[in-house]
DNA sequence: GAGACAAATGCAAATATATAAATATATTAT
DNA sequence: ATAATATATTTATATATTTGCATTTGTCTC
């Protein structure tokens, strides 16, 4: 028997982790192009930003492996797109957020 | 004269520096009792989570300091609250996004 | 199978973050 | 000025994250 407590500590764990995964200046940029249940390649988001395509690899792993994105192979491309559409909601605010300070 | 880039690079940093100031299960928590233009006093946060007097102060810095949250003073007390309304947005869609997994 | 393209992984150095304990500052009342 | 209450800051240690490079794995075409 679990105590609403452990449930609540555990959400917020999960919730921090999401975030945590979200809160970096390339994996926003990668969110905001990812909008609108947008699919894209590796490739495609590492030549969109100008970064390594390790790199590009990694940030979209720790996305992934945060339930922030879901990756679905297709021949030799491997698409990622948002697992929750309302996901976009955080980008949203954020960009209304640093709008003028 | 400054780049566009430049200025997406500035506000993406700022974005990524506010979510990750919220990014924390403390601070999450923090964040929920501070809904609908709520003002909180620091030893009331700190009675209602449960944590110790300076972490509590130390975290509600945190968010002040990257832009979640402002304060302000009133005789001993001081009063923190959301500086955007709109923030209780990535609250809202957290707990959407963790419910059933 | 060999070669080409796409993506993921392991590694190491630099940098950033968390935490708690101790201390310091600010405000009010006496 | 002193004591009491409310906040804030400092410090040190432990831990985690970012990044590019080199390597590896997976997939398709020939």
């Amino acid at each position: 028997m679990m105590k609403i407590q452990e449930l609540d500590a555990d959400r917020l764990d999960m919730a921090a982790n999401m975030l945590k995964a979200i809160a970096h200046p390339m994996r926003i940029a990668i969110l905001k192009h990812l909008e609108a249940g947008k699919r894209l390649t590796v490739t495609e988001i590492h030549e969109l930003l100008g970064i390594e395509q390790s790199t590009t690899s990694h940030h979209l792993g720790i996305l992934k492996d945060k339930g922030v994105l879901c990756s679905r192979r297709e021949g030799k491309n491997t698409f990622y797109y948002l697992k929750h559409d309302t996901l976009s909601q955080i980008v949203d605010c954020l960009q209304r957020c640093t709008c003028g300070e």
